[in-house]
DNA sequence: AGTATCCATATTGTATACTATAAAGCAAGC
DNA sequence: GCTTGCTTTATAGTATACAATATGGATACT
């Protein structure tokens, strides 16, 4: 898991960083002596990197090639499902156990989010945000869980940042929704950390429902979002 | 996980089986160039599989050393927290989800633990019982959910190994209540079985619970059966 | 005598050379 | 002309040699 082993080595944190990036496309071959050159080591490292990025789900063998796992359209509603799921008994779990350490720490993501709100690119802002919930991952304190939780965090990154690196140049009206965007989710990141500093595991769990579908409703905002609307066009008649 | 990839490479395999039955004990040190004479196989294999080992929480890094992950008596509880969880959510979902495929596959996984119950070393009956839970696990359809349920299902194996194993040499009694016990788990398995069958995910999900509560009453039976009972001694008077 | 530092050794981490295997292309036969 | 099998080539898998680092023991100094 990402937040499990705090990187472990170089490389294999490089990779991940790169294909959470989509720097590394999904789908796209890993040549183990291409990656080696660039990254100016010998092929061993990058064997390891990549074996442990294939236990963490982001890479697929496919034969004996590698892949960057691609993300398949089938498993959306399932990664939502198990969002819903997992967040819920995450937050109930980190309302419960959370120790004082946990709490600044959730701070912290918190106001790193806020801070990179405004004026910085897509993906420092969806970092900030995972950081945040990796920090209630972490507050939890069941690493079964947390385990479950970070894996589906981390594909829901990974959807959104395709599904928004594909609609090329934003318009105005979908920056507009954007800010509104970010700003209802903030509000809800400061009453989540509310609930778990308040041990109300209840209400907690409630917000988590309602920030999964503050999520899918952006996600399904973008996806259904085409040029044409109903009254533009007539078509065969 | 156990199951995402049926197996990979050899030596990976090896070495889990040969953790999750013990022969390796929690905690053991990994010594890469023993392990590498006693398989017959160069270093770089075996640090692939134990870096895979790893990711799959079997194995554990300790400054640079590997050793096969402790069980900690602190996370029994989460452990407990997490199957009942995750056993009622993919028993639900094996309900709605399973194929034609996935039910002949839970069947012979059904059979081949009833033909394993009597005579058989615990060992082998526990391989059984897990792969019967593997098969629902699959036929849950959700890999995120998969990947949670197997994780916690190989500890749990882990644990009840451990717990057993302890046991020097089982006595009478503890023989004729083992035979009850696997009776009853025979009768549960029929009876999970038949609600993801008939889709009735309700049952399912309640007869996780009772699948539950079977595993933990068994466990504890064990933990707290010492040789001493409470008339037997009279102490400080 | 106790502690600290340094050196020796054991063990992990990395590089490279070599081997095996799978995929692609070409040729031959049907 | 298409299919099938063989050969070639590229790439993953393995072995081994080498480098770096951590740990334990011994010696010297306080």
């Amino acid at each position: 898991m990402a937040t499990t082993e705090r990187d472990g080595n170089k490389i294999a944190r490089h990779l991940r960083d790169a294909i959470l990036r989509l720097q590394y496309r999904p789908g796209q071959n890993l040549d183990e002596a291409e990656l080696s050159e660039a990254l100016g080591v010998s092929r061993t490292p990058v064997r390891e990197a990549i074996i442990q990025l294939v236990a963490d789900g982001l890479v697929v063998r496919d034969g004996r090639k590698a892949r960057v796992s691609p993300l398949d359209l089938d498993d959306v509603p399932k990664l939502y499902d198990a969002l819903m799921i997992s967040s819920r008994m995450v937050q109930r779990l980190a309302a419960k156990n959370r120790t004082e350490d946990d709490l600044s720490s959730i701070k912290k993501m918190l106001m790193r989010f806020e801070n990179v709100t405004e004026a910085t690119s897509g993906v420092e802002r969806s970092e900030a945000n995972l950081e945040f919930h990796f920090a209630i991952s972490r507050a939890a304190g069941n690493k079964y869980f947390q385990a479950f939780y970070d894996q589906v965090l981390i594909d829901t990154i990974r959807l959104a940042r395709v599904c928004f690196s594909d609609q090329l140049s934003p318009d105005a009206d979908s920056v507009s929704s954007l800010s509104a965007h970010l700003e209802e989710t903030v509000r809800q990141h400061r009453l989540i950390l509310a609930a778990i500093e308040d041990a109300d595991a209840d209400t907690a769990d409630e917000l988590a429902v309602l920030h999964h579908k503050l999520t899918t409703e952006r996600i399904k905002k973008v996806l259904f979002s085409g040029v044409f609307d109903d009254k533009q066009l007539q078509l065969g008649s």
